[in-house]
DNA sequence: CTGAAAGCGCTAACAA
DNA sequence: TTGTTAGCGCTTTCAG
């Protein structure tokens, strides 16, 4: 098999059908106006020759790519889920996807470069760390859609989970378990970890229970959540909510080898859903982002600026779901008191 | 912003700097023949206007795409640490990567044609499900490379890890530990299963323990390690090889619920060195593939098809490397033997 | 060293 | 219904 066959193109199949190379485009996107005997004829000659579509030379003709850029990160465990959810909305809207990844060697930079030679009308961002003239000046070029990332700026949408209430959410629960000494673990600079220590502060005050808001600074990976947990330990609350479910194993890890149980001794919350808190041993209570929601918005938000519909609010927030598992109950009833509320 | 703002090209920037787009096209590609001056003033130039070159039009023009297409599936685990590599690897070789997921709505079928449009030079494939003769039928028009898939095929190239020789750094480390009775959980239905339980059998029966072989059905979830460790309670070996990380921690989870400390009454290896496997709590002992080098001899192969240069042999099977973490340990003494430790 | 001209494979007007 | 004619933005001869 060498690489001196060249690939089969339309004037080969117009050629081998004997009609014009228009014909056979017209054909071929089934676009109106070709007979059903020629159709089906030309039709046949393409699948015969083995004829497949060269998409650069039909977008560069056609003037739109109807092409959306993707940029995850190869390490998050999200991102993954996230573009289930894209290629679904994505086909939906009758545009496609092409994806760059970000890898420990390969930049945010180098994969949006990539994008952009692609010709692709919009770009939807995960997460990343681009600073906000960067991100300013790509969004000058095309739209861009942000998803859970900081950026609150006007020139750029963004997507993401409202993460106040999903501490919400989580402090309901326990509060509504009976808890009332509950502590959180935040996630230092992280994205939504400022909004979800907020979110945890209110909810607090709001079940007028500010007397016990504790704030231990923690981190997105799993060493951080042990180091919190054994700052806890001096003097352990009745249940913790975590930044997100790694930091989230950790605790657990660090609080069972201390010899407190979970859920008897302390009730533990985490963040994200990940696989990792299915696990039937970890079997965590976790707020859920609603992942497919999220990625419907972003096509949303990106097709719209693309073709100038709406312009709606720069800023699409969706409400997360705690999901109950088993690192959540009732607390030990106090030994020797007895303040009820 | 409207979309009217058409994209600058090489003739606005050829126009701007006053000379012809064929130059500007020799500046822009770095190419020889153009005076320095000249090259300086047409660089300033191309960046003032924002130019982009036009990936599409190039790739069109120039004849080949340089391209090579990825097919990934969003929930393996793997699949992106190899992505990493395989990125590095075709950067040095000269080629760009084009990737397309498989998703639980988006077919392998799909994900390839999408490629496949894309004018792709080669194919790399991650695991997968595609029939021999789909296979066949596509490595008939392009080079492609199978990672990880039980393709044993004269038309396609397979990279993959010797599955067999995992097994055997298992075993090797067990008895080398002074196991004895070592059980293996298989993998079921999955690729590389059947190498991994006969690199296994293979393995005892050179250490003289034929005796002592038993493999008990499993599979690639945390489920079914699970249910492996309840038929393995009947009667505990001191030690345990699981076909893979998730299957392990789910074997482990059900052996510590019994009672069973982990490594003090068994030992468990796991197979993959998923990041699973390093977490703090579970510092799992588990044979690593060695995807950096299986990423590197992929792109290896595909360009070597592409370029029509060697033509090596068609299946490369690259050596794992057991990664010694916390679930293994010398057994417990027999009951009425005399070893003190 | 630089420029003019000829396409890559396809689509979109228009004409027949 | 079908064919003709222009290009899309770029690279690549080939002259100057």
């Amino acid at each position: 098999m060498q690489s001196a066959e060249r690939r089969t193109t339309l004037a080969d199949v117009a050629a081998e059908a004997g009609v014009s190379v228009a014909l056979v485009s017209i054909v071929m996107r089934g676009a109106p106006g070709a007979g059903a005997a020629t159709r089906e004829r030309v039709l046949e000659v393409a699948r015969r020759l083995g004829y497949q579509p060269d998409s650069r030379a039909r977008l560069l003709r056609s003037g739109r790519s109807r092409l959306l850029g993707v940029v995850f990160d190869v390490r998050h465990p999200f991102h993954h889920d996230l573009l289930t959810g894209l290629y679904d909305a994505a086909g939906k809207a009758g545009y496609q996807l092409t994806l760059s990844a970000v890898t420990p060697r390969r930049g945010e930079r180098t994969a949006i470069g990539d994008l952009l030679q692609d010709r692709c009308e919009a770009l939807v961002l995960f997460g990343g760390q681009l600073r906000a003239s960067e991100l300013a000046s790509i969004a000058a070029r095309l739209p861009v859609v942000a998803m859970m990332r900081a950026a609150r700026r006007r020139d750029v949408d963004v997507v993401h989970n409202d993460d106040a209430l999903g501490s919400h959410q989580a402090v309901d629960h326990l509060v509504g378990l009976g808890h009332r000494r509950i502590a959180h673990v935040d996630g230092g600079q992280w994205h939504g970890s400022a909004e979800r220590r907020a979110g945890y502060q209110e909810a607090m005050r709001r079940h007028g229970l500010a007397e016990h808001i504790r704030v231990v600074s923690g981190g997105a990976g799993e060493e951080d959540g042990a180091r919190a947990a054994e700052r806890l330990l001096v003097d352990p609350p009745t249940a913790v909510t975590v930044f997100n479910d790694l930091s989230a194993t950790g605790l657990l890890d660090v609080l069972r080898r201390h010899g407190l149980s979970v859920p008897g001794d302390i009730s533990v919350v985490g963040y994200d859903d990940t696989g990792l808190s299915r696990l039937a041993h970890i079997d965590l209570t976790t707020v859920g982002q609603d992942i497919d929601t999220m990625a419907a918005g972003a096509i949303e938000r990106a097709v719209a600026r693309i073709e100038g519909t709406p312009a709606g609010p720069r800023e699409m927030v969706v409400p997360p779901r705690l999901m109950v598992r088993g690192t959540t109950g009732a607390p030990r009833p106090a030994a020797g008191a007895s303040r009820q509320p």
